[in-house]
DNA sequence: CGGTGTGAAATAATTCACAGCT
DNA sequence: AGCTGTGAATTATTTCACACCG
């Protein structure tokens, strides 16, 4: 196999060493502080801390600060944080400093409703088009996105500079789609089948069986921990 | 705080002790396995071997085998592990050994998606009901689930016994859903929500947004590690 | 051999403790 | 006072190396 994919990545301005140097933990969480700080900022809210962020996550100060210290300096003792310029040097440490452009592959259940998914515009995500080989819905629209043939796929990529699909067909043509995807030029794909792909791009998983699993994990850990006991689990 | 659980380590059969004993990532990963326990059970397969399991999932043996150590001993030197019994072994670690009723709260375009999906019923659970709040679809059944209203939540749970919650409402009023589903009497709640919620029962996350988040950081990194060089990362 | 199970070492992530800025 | 940034210690997780079994 070979990258059929020659797009240029020419001329970036600065910022290129960081990427190795971010924990994977630390890049979990970097959303969250993205998603506070949104929250915060459209309250009006222009300076936080490191303790206030922490107390809305759920997680601790000390972690904050460590993250945010992996993306250079930038609050100020006895001050806190500047919500404008440090939402900015997250988004730039994520790459979302710029626009992702996404495929739906598989138009089923879960497929159109991810097409119709409002929060994805505002992060920068777009999604561009969605394909599927089942007749009765390609042709159709959703959500002002139209379905497309499957086979349309590597001109679908190539016209409109396609970078991410999110993989959602039934699992046992998972691995096979994801194939095709990759021929077709994509760089990562967001896996909603519980099929493990053996692909030579990034893939980020979402597994609801799986969740669903945890789920009860930690449910029935959590029962046998506090058998009887009244929920007053607020104090810290 | 002190360590409230003087259990003796005597008299139990066997399980009961394990669950304050297996790391977290390890929890994670025994849904893996036990997906692919029963896909090559359904094959007939009914003899594996960690490298056989390590190589389909993409983790290392190693891995595997402490991973099912943690289990107790389950495995054969020089055979591997009997499928039948290991699967039985991580259902019963996972708590999957019972059934677990769900209840969908939000029957938007996820929540409707997510009665239908229909991978949920052979692992234990079952989604029982859905409820909302928009008279519009209050009434209407999906995939033969009937989707009542938000207030009737308390009778409900009680009446069809329900355990978790799969909560996809939008985020600006999870949290005080979330609060109403506690009170109801649920005891862990499966997040769609991009919200933080602070309730005191586990609660397990799935978010569109930040997963995508996470997979343009990991494309970003990707490209740059590999400027231009063919992709031949099978080999080990 | 081809496997498992597991101490011991290595690596990763979190938390502590405190120095230093405003 | 209130808060950031960070070495050092702690804890968690993975990997190595090898004993041992069929």
């Amino acid at each position: 196999m070979h990258k059929a994919n020659g797009r240029s990545r020419g001329t970036y301005h600065a910022f290129v060493a960081i990427w190795s140097d971010i924990p994977r933990p630390t890049v979990r969480r970097l959303s969250l502080y993205l998603r506070e700080l949104e929250r915060i900022a459209a309250q009006g809210t222009t300076t936080t801390s490191s303790s206030s962020m922490a107390q809305s996550l759920g997680v601790t100060d000390v972690q904050v600060r460590r993250d945010l210290g992996c993306l250079g300096q930038t609050g100020k003792p006895g001050v806190g944080y500047q919500v404008a310029p440090l939402t900015h040097r997250i988004r730039e440490a994520l790459s979302l400093n710029r626009s992702w452009n996404v495929i739906i592959v598989g138009a089923g259940r879960i497929g159109r409703a991810l097409m119709a998914y409002p929060s994805f515009a505002g992060l920068g995500f777009k999604i561009v088009v969605a394909v599927d080989c089942d007749a009765s819905v390609v042709g159709t629209t959703v959500a002002g996105t139209e379905v497309k043939h499957l086979d349309n796929l590597p001109s679908l990529v190539r016209e409109h500079e396609i970078d991410l699909a999110v993989l959602a067909v039934p699992h046992d043509v998972a691995q096979g789609i994801a194939e095709q995807i990759i021929d077709a030029g994509i760089d990562g794909i967001l896996n909603f089948t519980p099929a493990t792909l053996h692909v030579p791009v990034p893939v980020e998983r979402i597994d609801l069986s799986r969740s669903l699993e945890q789920l009860a994990f930690e449910v029935a850990a959590f029962r046998n921990q506090q058998p009887d006991q009244d929920v007053a689990a607020t104090a810290s």
